[in-house]
DNA sequence: TAGTGGTCTAGACCACACT
DNA sequence: GTGTGGTCTAGACCACTAG
């Protein structure tokens, strides 16, 4: 017994890798173009002369790096990606021409051909700390929150909470009112004196959690953007949070900013 | 023998998800605090009466969430998150007083206490089909790259590859020297009449390539932010595409938009 | 040297989907 | 029903880290 007696062991890798390399590498020559489905484990075991949990934890590297998706009972598929665009500034000339009281999910979903749809639920709670801190408000301080889960033809596609302090709900009533009416919403607040004149934006990447892999239908190996967008008066003071969570393969974010 | 006959679970749920989330919760809780070590295998299989690869899944679903990273022969830790700023869109006011010549990683590092570094390297090569779409050349035109690994106290940090068209590399022989003047290179195309006068960005999130990977010393369960950046002249011409490559544990992108 | 995680095997049984 | 993937067990051996 040598050392690399087994077969497909191409350069002193191990079998899963080697397996996942040869099927990462089909996938990406287009030999099993997006949709196609993978050989079944049997199939797999024989190919590359291993066991079932080699195989197994071979294509669970695939899953887990976002480039196939397994159902049971049915095998397992290519990722298809179709991701849509999300405007989060556009140039001067094209924001202005915005229909006001249509909240920009729509917008972008119907230039798109898609067809929009937004849950809304609103809520008074305990601020996470993420957000107190974007307020100024103290930990635990009291928000009112806009829930909304977006849709697009059908399919739940991203999630975006908007958090207000509570002084300003008071002052603002409309704010917890569960109306689609997001820039409207924004009008009304600038009728008041509350104008966001502009935004601070924060961008990261994460793996979901199982609560938002569950609302919104996230497979394995599909991480989400994260933004949050704090809405900022003249005078300097934060009156809005935003937090949109975007599965990654399903979202491209634009923004269009000076040089 | 019923079918809920084994200790630990909670509620028709599968053991390898009883175990992760057990342990989940005891992360998200502080029981578990970041950079705490967990209990062994052969503990958590006695504590949860369980076999080795139920806990060796449980435990490989926290990492890929990104929650646990592993070591050979040192157990398992809980995930620190320390991540750095990148402005990518600033204010006026505060973009002005950036000097020239001193590129924007540089300036983002020292104001947070890290010490920076680039390694840089030029190639000329077949654009990428996501590169020439955006620069307007045919598929398989030849660009230039400028090639970069930033490093934040001498640790690998993220990719920046700067891709120019050669007709433009050919004007300015500037954009194949392999020094680093990010910024002095800019001044330099604008003082030819290739002013960038804004920006496109378009940001994704997905699983890093196993190059990426391995350059980047991304471990399991944590996904890149995709950063493309093309630069457009008065006239409405791409003249620069920036692809940024970053992991999403340690980077949190900045905008500052009008509203 | 002892203890950790990493890989691999073999086999049993369950859950789901198609036909 | 047949075939797919999903879960779980038991055991062997290897590779790395620490004392």
């Amino acid at each position: 017994m040598t050392s690399d007696d087994t077969p497909m062991r191409p350069s002193g890798k191990h079998l899963r890798t080697a397996v996942a390399d040869d099927l990462r590498r089909a996938i990406e020559t287009g030999e099993l173009p997006p949709g196609a489905t993978l050989p079944t484990e049997p199939v797999l075991m024989q190919r590359y002369g291993v066991s079932r949990n080699t195989v197994r934890n071979a294509l669970g590297d695939l899953e887990n790096a976002g480039l196939i998706e397994v159902r049971q009972g049915r095998g397992r598929q290519v990722r298809r990606r179709e991701p849509v665009w999300i405007y989060a500034s556009r140039s001067e000339s094209r924001a202005r021409r915005r229909p006001s009281g249509v909240d920009s999910w729509v917008d972008d979903m119907r230039s798109q051909g898609r067809v929009p749809r937004t849950d809304i639920e609103v809520a008074v709670l305990h601020a996470p700390v993420d957000v107190s801190e974007r307020l100024n408000l103290d930990n635990g301080a009291t928000v009112a929150v806009r829930r909304r889960i977006r849709f697009a033809d059908d399919q739940p596609w991203n999630m975006n909470d908007s958090y207000y302090p509570m002084w300003l709900a008071q002052e603002v009533p409309a704010i917890l009112d569960p109306a689609d009416v997001t820039t409207g919403l924004t009008v009304h607040l600038a009728d008041r004196g509350y104008a966001q004149v502009y935004y601070n934006d924060e961008l990261t990447a994460r793996m979901p959690t199982p609560d938002e892999a569950k609302a919104l239908n996230i497979g394995p190996g599909v991480p989400v953007m994260c933004h949050m967008r704090t809405g900022v008066t003249k005078g300097g003071k934060p009156i809005r949070v935003t937090v949109t969570v975007m599965p990654g393969d399903r979202h491209r974010l634009l923004y269009e900013v000076p040089a």
